[in-house]
DNA sequence: TCAATCAGAATATGATCAAATTATTTTTAG
DNA sequence: CTAAAAATAATTTGATCATATTCTGATTGA
């Protein structure tokens, strides 16, 4: 999260295609993740000044990245002009769970129908990163890799709008998630990940369903918990 | 659509608070207006350059808007560099069914948990206006008061996290549903909103939930029917 | 304690630069 | 000689930045 801009990820020479991404893309996408992964603390507040100074962009594209970010839930409007990353209350969560609840076991039933061999051995990739996250105690890559899985899956069956819902809904959970996982460290998370897998290779839609559905109700339950457990940190929010 | 922008909508002489909302916002609401309400056409592109000569804003708000209404689905980046609203596939219906039929009863077997007399008589005179509406045969109107209708019901739920995303799916329907209701008038459309009414009066929600439900699967299978049926105008899209 | 002034931050405009599409011209083939 | 295709020029649109203006919050003095 510092350093220069123009560089889009890819890691590649950027030969084949010069169009570089417009900036406040790119932008976008790095406040997305630091969002997500905990680079930016909930309550820690997003200025635009600071921005421009962390990224070294100019001032257009951050506004542009913000609004986005602000209309998807993952930055909150407080008060008169300030921007700040949100903590979200037992309520809210709760109301995250009935969201992932619902859409997560719907995607997996569609992926089990759709997923060919490349995808499933795709997400068996992420999966083996995602134990070496857990045994290194790795709190970041295993919330890289667990995002990764979850996004793949969604992807897999070939319903766009749903899965950019869910993926909206990652984004309100993602700071609570880091923060919780800081304290936890990477034990008693859940894995039904495998059992989701070997579904997707029956084509078994009803057992992929219910492993994610599993595998979400565990993760949010400890979630909640932990928050409603640490009320004392919501001070350090308002 | 046009003339001067710095209006806040309220009609009112805007003493007491002085400070209007920024510029971006009034462009933000007024798009998004036309987006639902089929001011702007499915299919119809969306320039920068455009909207400054039809708002007389700037540049850098107008972006701002534009952004916000892109990662919500309300606009589309198509291709290179032209944005335009939306026509929905029937694929794409059919998720938004999912959505709204699992959201909007959701929200409403809530909304009877908590609605104070107030409430009840908002939705009265809501419901009043749409059937105004739907005798007058002003299907602009119609879709107005459903619309407010179904967003007050959400909002009397008490969940902002659910209603803002049940929020979102109307705005990638409204464009679909403003050219079927051009074409079809304001006939045989569903109105279980009497039901639910008296189930928020009796905090009864088993039979508000229900009653959104109906009235959910109605409408929108009308209107993917209506789609499939109408595959013509697609070519204009495209 | 309240008001006035000042500093800092955000909003908004216009200018500038880059990219793309469209229109025009030129060249080539039938 | 005409028509079609390719190349180039021009106009249009988007992206970014620098700058001016407005608003908020704080501090200081009465």
């Amino acid at each position: 999260m510092q350093g220069t801009l123009p560089q889009d990820g890819s890691g590649q020479p950027n030969t084949e295609k010069p169009t570089r991404l417009p900036t406040h893309q790119v932008v976008y996408q790095r406040l997305r993740e630091a969002v997500l992964f905990g680079e930016l603390a909930p309550g820690e507040p997003v200025t635009i000044q600071g921005l421009i100074e962390r990224t070294g962009a100019g001032m257009t594209p951050i506004r542009e990245a913000i609004r986005r970010l602000t209309s998807e839930g993952a930055l909150e409007f407080r008060g008169n002009r300030r921007v700040l990353v949100p903590m979200p209350t037992p309520d809210a969560i709760e109301e995250l769970i009935f969201l992932r609840e619902t859409l997560e076991p719907q995607l997996a039933a569609r992926a089990a129908e759709k997923a060919t061999k490349a995808d499933i051995a795709a997400l068996d990739r992420i999966d083996s990163a995602l134990d070496d996250a857990i045994t290194r105690g790795d709190v970041v890559a295993y919330l890289r890799q667990n995002h990764a899985f979850h996004m793949k899956l969604n992807d897999i069956a070939d319903a766009p709008i749903l899965a950019d819902v869910a993926g909206g809904v990652w984004l309100r959970f993602g700071p609570a998630m880091r923060v919780v996982c800081g304290r936890m460290g990477t034990q008693n998370l859940p894995d039904n990940h495998k059992t989701a897998i070997q579904a997707l290779r029956d084509a078994d839609s009803k057992t992929a369903a219910e492993a994610i559905r599993l595998d979400v109700v565990q993760g949010m339950e400890q979630l909640l918990q932990a928050l409603k457990d640490a009320e004392g940190f919501r001070e350090a929010i308002d």
